[in-house]
DNA sequence: TTGTTAGTGGTAAGTTTTCCCAAAAACAAG
DNA sequence: CTTGTTTTTGGGAAAACTTACCACTAACAA
């Protein structure tokens, strides 16, 4: 589920998926749409929604370990089941909307990654772009060394 | 049973319960609401209530566990049995009002969890939220991590 | 008794969201 | 090119939701 395409959400808040997205995600419907850890959305199929919330929920009394909290709290409880209208387009529900800075009108990227579809402002993302410019040939680097050291 | 939603308290005290959540919670009775472990409330089924209050007081000795007894204290005991009206409100008694910082007429944000509603007031979510935002994304780190690692 | 406060139940207007259709644009094939 | 097909965009109508308000009851205090 890879790619990174750019549209525009329309005046009612809704956004293109491109047909090479909705491909990989298999359906229409089902889908999870929540707050990423950094003022960006995700795009889950169930299944991998699921998976993700029995990572942070899983076991007896989760509900009272403060880690396992918070991030059901940011990340789980915001999400939203959405579904693609027949013509592919995504509802971005106005609360998530307004977490990822997405205006109507407004530019933003839809970026595929490993299980989820990434949907972030693209003033964010040029902004994100620019600014880990540097750190990414360090990122480099960095893994070069693990690689070389194994 | 996710979602985020933000609505405010009428002058009477009730709080509108979204429609996607009043399904996921399949009934408008036999609700438990109660206190959680840091300043906002939870809405439960009373099944999942009873899950709940079953973790924490069944097992062997667990009337001798000192943290069984202070969850039980802070959690179990303050529950109240609530119901929706039909319109979908929810009457929310004044000593759990209190103890949420929930005046009437300010905004309190509602949560989704796995197998709970959270009810908290607007102005402590958001100060939570900013509060833990770097955190956050250390945390999306190590799950990210964790998936990688399957 | 009477007034005040807290809680309950409901209606109706206004807004938002959803669903659907069709025009426009892009693309592919002949 | 031209035609047919798919994709994208825009917008209208219907449905759903939210908000604001009002009337009523119960409990309590003066």
């Amino acid at each position: 589920m890879t790619g990174e395409y750019r549209n525009t959400i329309d005046e009612k808040g809704r956004l293109m998926i491109p047909p090479k997205i909705r491909e990989q995600l298999g359906s229409y419907t089902d889908l999870y749409l929540t707050k990423s850890t950094d003022g960006s959305l995700w795009l889950y199929t169930k299944e991998d929604f699921n998976a993700l919330n029995r990572e942070v929920n899983y076991g007896p009394l989760a509900v009272f370990n403060k880690k396992a909290r918070l991030i059901d709290m940011m990340v789980i409880s915001p999400a939203r089941e959405v579904e693609l209208d027949k013509t592919g387009r995504l509802s971005i529900p106005q609360i998530l909307r307004e977490f990822a800075g997405l205006e109507p009108k407004s530019e933003c990227v839809i970026l595929g990654s490993m299980s989820k579809v990434e949907i972030i402002s693209a003033r964010k993302y040029d902004e994100m772009m620019i600014q880990y410019k540097d750190m990414l040939s360090d990122l480099g680097d960095e893994l070069s060394i693990q690689r070389m050291g194994q």
